[in-house]
DNA sequence: AAGTGGTCTAGACCACTCA
DNA sequence: GAGTGGTCTAGACCACTTG
């Protein structure tokens, strides 16, 4: 009995109730009904509105948590998390200024063009022979000093009309969070190069100075592959910071 | 009631019942009562040998899964993991051939001293300024080609008697286990350098070729650095893979 | 068929926050 | 003091594995 009924039409689905209940909430957030930054209503609220115990309901939402799309707060509530956020948008900036810090964020987008993917983007982004992207070109700055040019790719259909827009987000994670894409985890691929003419010109370096190639897939949560991304780095004074669990 | 007595002497602990739980069935696996690989009491003998109802020993359980000291599989029983597995002892190797494989793990160990800890391997390992510690030096190999050279330091007090063993684990996560000391998580900071004499020697190519400079800290898993260790890495036809989550 | 972990329920009580 | 999330309990039933 208590029938699911709210959780949607899952007819034969096989996942357990708590993942079916964290894939509506998680629509809720996409679909911008629940905004960042804002109180969702509390457990049992939740748990009464599904027809699901507060248990269940409970472990969705400690799911959400993980996930990085809620926080709770005991005796405050439960609040949608802002990607935008100072802490939550550089998860994957992993550059370092030598003394630990984040570099700032400033970046100057150079172009937005759309196009046919080419084979390496299709092979990248899991697209398929006639889907389109947008491609991005970027320079990146830490105390006015630019230090690192980015070519982007991005799925055309999963940010439309990315190419009028007057500004283009510079992190990957707060322009997903305008198009209600909801992210889940990146591999990112270092390895060392020479910068090539236009790099090296951007970056005021030397012709073939030893640069990081930072080469890097971001996923959605439900694990598509959202954007891709090669970025030339000159590295001094910095560093790349990776956590391994 | 219940008295949790069997959980240890926890007077005062503030942690919940079911952390005390993990740290009281972490002991066993770090004391050898439990050896990687063997089966483990189900939930409900284990429940009732601590005196708290399943579901608590079950958040136990599963706090321990996600630590990587333990697997569960539904129908089998609950697992001791044997970090010297191919999979977990490859958990903080981040190089990748160029085909996206794990590096072989051939090592040579051309060194292990003795010696107080200087000042940067005090900070680095959190020691005091009379700690001891052991200094490891190592040459990896790919199908028989040196790739990397290899700083290592742990404190001594972690490792005793490790400058007497004839054969010293060549990765961190099977000689911590070796010695009941359970790993955290690793931090690495990544930076291109250029090869010392030394190193180019090792490594079979010229002196100020750029090599990649990996400096990592590893850590138990109450948070105590557990190794330091810097490499120098000859990238050619490799990458070091890094996720983000 | 017996034994294991995995899910789900229902309810009590605790710890924290804030008006 | 009212409301929130966090912990803990007790028990039912399901899904999977193995003899």
């Amino acid at each position: 009995m208590s029938s699911n009924a709210a959780v949607g039409a899952d007819r034969f689905s096989k996942k357990p109730l708590y993942a079916q209940l964290r894939d509506a909430l998680a629509e809720r957030i996409s679909a911008g009904a629940w905004k960042p930054g804002a109180v969702i209503p509390n457990e049992s609220d939740l748990a009464r509105e599904f027809g699901v115990s507060a248990g269940t309901m409970r472990k969705a939402l400690d799911l959400m948590e993980a996930e990085r799309l809620l926080t709770r707060r005991q005796g405050r509530g439960t609040f949608v998390n802002d990607q935008a956020s100072d802490e939550l948008s550089l998860r994957f900036s992993s550059l370092r200024a030598a003394n630990g810090d984040h570099l700032d964020g400033q970046a100057k987008t150079t172009q937005v063009t759309e196009d046919a993917a080419n084979e390496l983007e299709r092979l990248r982004l899991q697209l398929g022979p006639h889907d389109r992207i947008y491609r991005i070109h970027r320079t990146r700055l830490h105390k006015n000093q630019p230090f690192m040019v980015e070519h982007a790719a991005v799925p055309a259909a999963l940010f439309p009309g990315l190419g009028e827009k007057a500004e283009v987000a510079s992190r990957i994670i707060v322009l997903a969070q305008q198009y209600g894409v909801l992210l889940g985890k990146a591999e990112e691929r270092v390895s060392i190069g020479q910068a090539a003419k236009l790099v090296a010109d951007a970056l005021g370096i030397a012709p073939d100075t030893p640069v990081m190639v930072l080469d890097r897939v971001v996923q959605a949560l439900d694990g598509r592959p959202i954007e891709w991304r090669v970025g030339w780095c000159h590295l001094a004074d910095k560093y790349y910071k990776a956590e391994m669990v």
